[in-house]
DNA sequence: TCACAGTAACTC
DNA sequence: AGTTACTGTGAG
């Protein structure tokens, strides 16, 4: 196409479009329809007269840029970034106008632009890029990926920002115009360090010092580092209560903000975020903001645009802040990464830790996955040479980790009928020598049905023989069945110890803190769970107390806990996932180091039969070594992370139609479909009977196999096919 | 072989 | 919700 000039020639297909759109002659009506009627040729943008935009649209076959003329009024406002509204045939709909052209390669008429909403660019170039990237990698479509990443728009608080940036409230001036691009390097002031009243976090780890020095120099590397247990020292050199690894965080942090970039620090829930927060201001980094999705669409709205408009050299949020707008994007910082909620439940599923990966590589940023316990996943980019590890030297790790033991049923033979109890004796005894001196930690698993199978000696997830897939009970316990391909486990032999006997294990844990009251007459009994009456508690005093909660739901004590009583262990090493050992390993280590030393008397309990691997790696605290046996299992098995899988489910037929269009879907590739059990709808009601079908293939095929899934729904889309499927790539429950 | 109407696909 | 591309049918 030949480029449109100040003479708009008729057989310019970009131009053909005008005299439609003025429309019959505007009779005796209102404003609006008159200034819709009056836009005329001559009103078309001078330069650059077409948008391309993308559509917030459903169907994945929409799934692409659409071309608008510009009208003249919104030649200045409609630039790249910016929110607009436009006509899709019947309906008006949003999208971001993504880029101004001179042409356009559409052979039919274009339409204008509606609306212009805001002149202020909510989607920046960056985030587009990385959005694109998360769309093919889940076979998704931008539109979704769109939808999570931008936060709905809140006009009085942008009115607010844009005010703040048009006259700052003190110092140099800033942007004065909503530029697309904020100054790549702004001068970053850091409060120098409020002196070191305590030694650097870093200093313990092999490596530690490196990275920050990489970070304070502009560099870009990336680590999965496995912070060392405790709480960092307080200004007055006592244990404080901000934990260690926040502290750490916060050091990373000020390095590479110093170095004149910005970070951003992904954490799983709001007081995490908090813990990190907290840190920040001791460390003396300058403002941060805070991007948490349940602070409510005003302040999340706020920080999204002090992080767009570069007015925070960090920003702290959850799982949707793995998206935020950050200018010269130096560090990014994922912790925990193992809990689910860095899983996103919205199409297309992506996990915070696959996006900040592609971030950082996107955006040359560093990459710090922190987590006290270590998933197969990280183990992963660690074996491929991807990201470096960073760990302290098995002698720190000692002089700081509290005392761990496990109590299995071995041990508690000896004790005699008793030993069935929740409680026994050796940890009974443990928390009441732990609350001469300090509060005790009692973590116990969300109560729950667990229609999972487990060998009946040694406690170990049952798998399938033929494709290493789960097993569960179906139904009315009939013969356990392998929940991906669908096979009865019919001579089935443990991998672990031999043993061919199977158990069902579904366990509540209902009444602890009753249980614990009873137990310990005249003791404080505290309940920390989103189901408690008081909810999650942040922190707790140093005083003598039993802290009961749920994983991930531990408060921090002052001072750091006397003693930690980890209950029902088989509980919590017998999930549905392939996860589930590095996950209860995760949780026990999360709790483990929240309790002193071994030589300040602090000591940690496994209470019930655990599977072995998870329990030899909480005594040892050590999560590397139980990634990297987990990581060596799932490359012989060929289960992901060494491959890559994608659910289909939803109704047999639309699953069957979706699946018989993917090439990559044949033979030894495909396994079931195979029913799922039924979904309460949340109304008590099930829906109909729903399937799933597994895709398996080799890494080198990943991209591929989302392709052709993302193909195979654009048909779906296009062709009205009926029913519902969902397709989830690396699902959270196969992981 | 072409015109035209009813229909399916597309949507800038 | 219009517009366009398309297919099938019937007249020439």
């Amino acid at each position: 196409m030949g480029p449109v000039n100040d003479v708009p020639e008729p057989e310019q297909p970009a131009l053909l479009g005008l005299d439609d759109v003025q429309g019959p002659a505007s009779g005796p009506r209102g404003g609006k329809a008159r200034r819709k009627a009056a836009l005329g040729a001559h009103e078309i943008a001078e330069v650059l007269p077409v948008a391309r935009v993308v559509l917030d649209l459903q169907p994945a076959h929409l799934d692409r840029e659409y071309d608008y003329l510009v009208p003249a009024s919104m030649a200045a406002d409609a630039q790249p970034g910016v929110r607009v509204r436009a006509r899709f045939g019947p309906q008006e709909v949003s999208g971001y106008v993504v880029a101004r052209a001179a042409t356009s390669e559409h052979t039919g008429r274009l339409m204008p632009l509606r609306r212009v909403v805001s002149g202020d660019p909510a989607l920046s170039e960056p985030v587009l890029r990385l959005a694109r990237a998360v769309a093919d990698r889940y076979a998704g479509t931008l539109a979704d990926v769109l939808r999570l990443a931008v936060p709905p728009r809140h006009a009085r608080v942008e009115k607010e920002i844009l005010a703040a940036l048009a006259n700052p409230p003190s110092v140099e001036p800033v942007e004065t115009t909503p530029v697309v691009n904020v100054p790549s390097v702004e001068p970053v002031e850091t409060t120098p360090p409020a002196e070191s009243t305590h030694a650097d976090p870093w200093a313990p780890y092999r490596g530690g010092e490196a990275f920050c020095r990489h970070l304070l120099a502009g560099g870009a590397p990336r680590a999965v580092w496995t912070p060392l247990p405790g709480l960092a020292p307080a200004d007055d050199g006592s244990v404080g209560h901000v934990p260690h690894w926040a502290d750490a965080i916060a050091r990373a942090v000020r390095a590479t903000v110093a170095g004149g970039r910005r970070a951003l620090v992904v954490v799983p829930d709001a007081r995490d975020a908090d813990r990190v927060c907290e840190a920040l201001e001791a460390a003396g980094v300058g403002d941060h903001a805070r991007l948490l999705a349940d602070d409510g669409p005003a302040p999340r709205y706020r920080a999204f645009l002090r992080a767009r408009h570069g007015l925070a050299p960090v920003v702290v949020g959850t799982r949707a802040a793995m998206f935020a707008p950050v200018p010269s994007l130096g560090l990014v910082v994922l912790w925990g990464d193992g809990e689910d909620t860095l899983a996103e439940p919205h199409a297309p599923y992506p996990h915070a830790r696959e996006v900040l990966a592609l971030r950082c590589e996107l955006e040359g940023a560093a990459l710090l996955l922190a987590s006290p316990g270590r998933t197969v996943q990280a183990q992963a980019l660690l074996a491929s040479g991807w990201a470096r590890e960073i760990v302290a030297p098995r002698d720190v790790l000692r002089a700081r980790a509290p005392r761990v033991r496990a109590l299995t049923s071995v041990e508690l033979a000896a004790e005699g009928p008793g030993a069935a109890a929740r409680l026994p004796t050796a940890a009974w005894r443990a928390a009441r020598d732990g609350l001469a001196s300090g509060p005790v930690l009692v973590q116990v698993p969300r109560t729950g049905y667990l229609p999972v199978v487990a060998c009946g000696r040694c406690r170990t997830a049952a798998r399938c023989a033929h494709c290493h897939g789960p097993l569960g009970l179906p139904r009315q316990a009939a013969a356990p069945q392998c929940t991906w391909c669908g096979r009865l486990a019919g001579g089935w032999r443990c991998d672990e110890c031999g043993d061919s006997r199977l158990r069902a294990v579904r366990v509540g844990s209902d009444r602890t803190a009753e249980e614990l009251g009873r137990a310990f007459p005249g003791t404080t009994v505290r309940v920390s769970a989103s189901t408690a009456p008081g909810g999650v508690l942040d922190r707790v005093a140093a005083g003598p107390a039993l802290v009961v909660c749920t994983p991930g739901a531990e408060p921090v004590a002052d001072g750091g806990y006397a003693a930690a009583l980890l209950l029902d262990a088989a509980v919590a090493t017998s999930g549905t996932g392939l996860a589930a050992a590095t996950e209860a390993l995760h949780r026990w280590l999360a709790a483990a180091s929240l309790v002193r030393p071994a030589r300040d008397g602090g000591q940690v309990l496994l209470v019930g039969d655990a599977a072995p691997a998870p329990t030899g790696a909480l005594v040892r605290f050590d999560p590397a070594a139980l990634a990297e046996r987990e990581l060596a299992e799932r490359r012989e098995l060929a289960l992901p992370p060494a491959v890559r899988v994608a659910a289909v489910s939803g109704d047999r037929e639309a699953v069957g139609a979706l699946v018989g269009r993917v090439a990559l879907a044949g033979g030894e590739a495909l396994l079931g479909p195979v029913e799922l059990p039924p979904e309460p709808d949340g109304r008590g009601a099930t829906l109909d009977p729903r399937v799933r079908a597994v895709v398996r293939v080799p890494l080198a095929q990943s991209a591929e196999l989302a392709r052709q899934l993302r193909a195979s729904l654009a048909v779906r889309s296009a062709r009205r096919e009926g029913g519902s499927v969902r397709v989830q790539l690396d699902p959270k429950e196969m992981l």
